[in-house]
DNA sequence: CAGCATCCGATCTGATACTG
DNA sequence: CAGTATCAGATCGGATGCTG
């Protein structure tokens, strides 16, 4: 992604920080709590492993996330929320909260509940 | 941009609601109480008319945004946030206060000032 | 004033192949 | 397991000109 080093407003730089594809389903997985690589590309079913390290890359560029390295084989790494990335994650919960309701609205309980969101 | 027609999850909806370049902007200024077209894009500073036809008519598809047309001449028209779309300004709005979190803690107190946001 | 059509460069996404 | 490089197609953003 294109990264601007300034904003106009600060809904421009939110904006910014969880724009992508798959941002804010990445905060939503790490808020459950740190996860390696191949954990959340197992958890997060169709993102494919380039995406992810960009997104994640560009999350870690916002200081949303912060990356642990483990030395010794086999490679280990874990990816987590910083507590700036947590304060965001209220964001992706109101997203989330929303994105219910409507579907609630237009008739979409059994998907839901397949979920097991409602 | 591409609607699709169902998604995996509700965040995946809420995240396309506000995608674009100027759906938080729009949603924003909406906020504030039905405006006319010329309005729109005078206030928003910068936005082109064709993206604003463009974003608007995406906010009316997703049943965020209502358009009531005045008959006579010259041609007059209201844009104004539906009940979905203020429920959604919650979310624009925490965005927003995120964004002023955020851009202290980058000390753009002067910047935010200037602006009349704290 | 409100809105549409077209064209083009910039960006985004994803598949594939390769490295430590 | 974690991460990089490259390439192609899809999408986005914006400038411009035209219509009712």
């Amino acid at each position: 992604m294109k990264i601007r080093d300034n904003y106009t407003c600060p809904l421009e730089l939110t904006h910014d920080i969880i724009r992508g594809k798959w941002k804010p389903i990445i905060l939503w997985q790490l808020g459950k709590g740190a996860a390696s690589l191949s954990t959340l590309q197992n958890d997060i079913t169709e993102i494919g492993q380039k995406m992810l390290l960009q997104h994640l890359g560009e999350l870690q560029h916002f200081g949303m996330v912060q990356k642990q390295l483990f030395e010794g084989y086999p490679l280990k790494v874990e990816y987590s929320l910083t507590d700036k990335g947590m304060r965001m994650l209220n964001v992706i919960v109101s997203m989330q909260e929303i994105g219910i309701e409507l579907m609630l609205e237009d008739g979409k309980e059994e998907f839901l509940k397949s979920k097991g969101l409602i």
